[in-house]
DNA sequence: CCGCAGTAGTTGAATATTCAAGATCTTCGA
DNA sequence: TCGAAGATCTTGAATATTCAACTACTGCGG
């Protein structure tokens, strides 16, 4: 059981940076979406993936997988937005464990109204701040870190 | 109502992603925080802002800044502590409406055993895939959007 | 074709977070 | 010095998330 080895100056900097702005981004971003249009983060995801699909529904798995929820949460999740009337549940014909969830005409519209001014917010609160530069940096940050996480997290 | 400025790809990669290591990096490291202590981020969060502290105690206001809490979260959350042992409220002597959280030994005891695994997860986890080209930029980039979204919040 | 291990999804209880008051106390201007 | 406005913190109810079963089904080895 060896001392580990402690963040240095630099570490520590982008560590606590990088908490900060998980919480102060995306509270504020969160918020002012969910003024806007009563979607939660959480809603706004799982309404994208979906409505990015052709037939505009997901089996539940690949919604849970996509939008980085677990079962359980996504469960819960539909059936809050099933009660709202923006998605719909439909058996899976060729496995019947299966379920898909589906994207209503409500839904759509729904988060067609959202995404306009959330993509301002993001615009305002993230992009207009950072150099073109700052913007690819993140981009390959990101896209390395993921990568590597997608193997190693254990989710549900 | 005009249209608004949509995401280009490279904005697009840099929000996804960021969203995508928001929550993997910080569920991942968490639970792994969490199996190892029996601390949540929130919890190990809150030990670490007092114990950083001379007089191991902060006002609750204090505290819920640092942590980037909200007061009635904070509150809560400190309640719990208390049950556990590992905080002391006591009260402020110059501001009758005010209170101190307390780093008890116990407490103390349980964040030097947390903190050792829990820098080698984040070293683990997020320092050692990244160049430190990249760290630096991380820093840069995550004190500009913060120190623009402490302008910005609305807490509470 | 049987049985069993594993997969898909849901559920309910335990826990955590948010939201809107509420209870005290301080400050400051009239 | 009085009173109103604001600060500090807590509380309880509403909501969301996690955790550990549980149901129902598939697919595979024998």
């Amino acid at each position: 059981m060896t001392e580990p080895r402690w963040l240095d100056a630099q570490e520590m900097r982008a560590w606590r940076g990088l908490i900060g702005t998980n919480r102060l981004l995306f509270e504020q971003i969160n918020r002012e979406l969910s003024r806007r249009s009563g979607l939660s983060a959480a809603d706004y995801e799982v309404l994208v993936q979906l409505s990015e699909t052709p037939e505009r529904r997901l089996r539940m798995s690949d919604l849970a997988a996509q939008s980085l929820s677990s079962k359980s949460r996504l469960s819960h999740q539909v059936s809050r937005l099933e009660r709202l009337g923006w998605v719909r549940r439909e058996e899976c014909p060729t496995d019947r464990r299966g379920a898909f969830a589906a994207l209503t005409d409500e839904g759509l519209a729904v988060l067609e109204e959202a995404a306009k001014g959330h993509v301002e917010d993001v615009r305002r609160h993230l992009f207009d701040r950072l150099s073109p530069e700052q913007i690819h940096a993140l981009g390959e940050i990101t896209a390395t870190l993921n990568s590597y996480l997608e193997t190693v997290v254990e989710r549900d």
